[in-house]
DNA sequence: CGCATTCACTTAACATGTTAAGTATCGTTC
DNA sequence: GAACGATACTTAACATGTTAAGTGAATGCG
């Protein structure tokens, strides 16, 4: 059961680290993926049982909040790119989840809302959703919950306005 | 700039809260999922480079710790789902990173191995990607990411060994 | 006004996530 | 040893992630 890794030392060994690197499994991007996916494995069937992915959940609960947003903004807020956005939006109209009108004043602009269905929806499934969260909460501790939120914040905030090592194509 | 909320005392306002619900921008998924976004954002340039995708890149870290995997473990070590794998690593074997053959004992195994190309390409990324990784680690503080990995892990184990709130499958 | 540029999306194309179904092989049971 | 179920993938189908290109509408400028 124990992974049996290479011992540098033991020439018959059956494996050699071909490259030296940090052990993969502990870096903070599968942290971050795993413990992710532990959350949103406690969600995924509820939101399933009423025909919603995570994504257009995340939508209809951006736009519960607000009466009428601009396609762009509701991106940023629902942290999806356009397109996906887009394809997503396409959906929830047609099932009638969402109401879509073009802005008076700037033809480009579309301004999206939820329905009344949409609501009806969203009263359906937040009891459920609310109940899953208040576990993971009782299970992992309130107050460490509200630390690793904080930690997760200072860490994006350390990491803002850097595309990356190389790019230095800052967003304002 | 800072976001419009409904006054539910306002009843002349343009919004109103549909449904009341925690603001889900500062829900756990959406913290981790922001903040893993912040770090990949930072790798994402570095292996584009070298025409590797992140998953990819995981595959390849993966196969480079040891000799030969089968399948599906490498897909739990590197947190894929087999259709996903199958698909990279069909795609891997054709650029010759990677290296295939069906086990002798049981012939529905197949072993996975890195390539000798594989391992130069390694190389060539890993230094890129340990100065990234330093510089995330400098910039967010070497003790709070410690920490930061801990509490994932505990997370993760909180939340260990259930499907969700609904389903009761565990897997063991 | 005419026109290039920018803006707000949408489409397109390809890779991956996700579930279900298919295929070949292995183990086991009778 | 033939049939059955389990196992280790692979394929298929559809949704999303991601980048690039396309489209129509504003904006800026000569």
């Amino acid at each position: 059961m124990t992974k049996k890794l290479a011992d540098p030392a033991d020439g018959n060994a059956p494996a050699a680290r071909h490259v030296p690197m940090r052990d993969f499994s502990r870096s903070l991007p599968m942290s971050l993926l795993r413990a992710r996916e532990a959350v949103m494995r406690q969600f995924r069937p509820s939101l399933r049982e009423h025909g919603l992915t995570e994504q257009q959940w995340r939508i209809l609960r951006a736009l519960a909040a607000i009466e009428a947003v601009e396609v762009t903004e509701l991106a940023r807020t629902a942290f999806l790119l356009g397109p996906s956005l887009s394809r997503i939006l396409r959906d929830l109209e047609a099932r009638n989840l969402i109401e879509r009108k073009t802005a008076k004043a700037d033809q480009r602009r579309s301004m999206v809302s939820i329905s009344k269905e949409g609501v009806k929806l969203m009263a359906a499934v937040a009891p459920t959703s609310e109940a899953i969260y208040a576990e993971i909460t009782r299970r992992f501790g309130a107050r460490k919950l509200v630390e690793l939120q904080e930690m997760l914040g200072e860490l994006e905030q350390s990491l803002a306005g850097r595309g990356s090592a190389d790019e230095t194509i800052a967003e304002g």
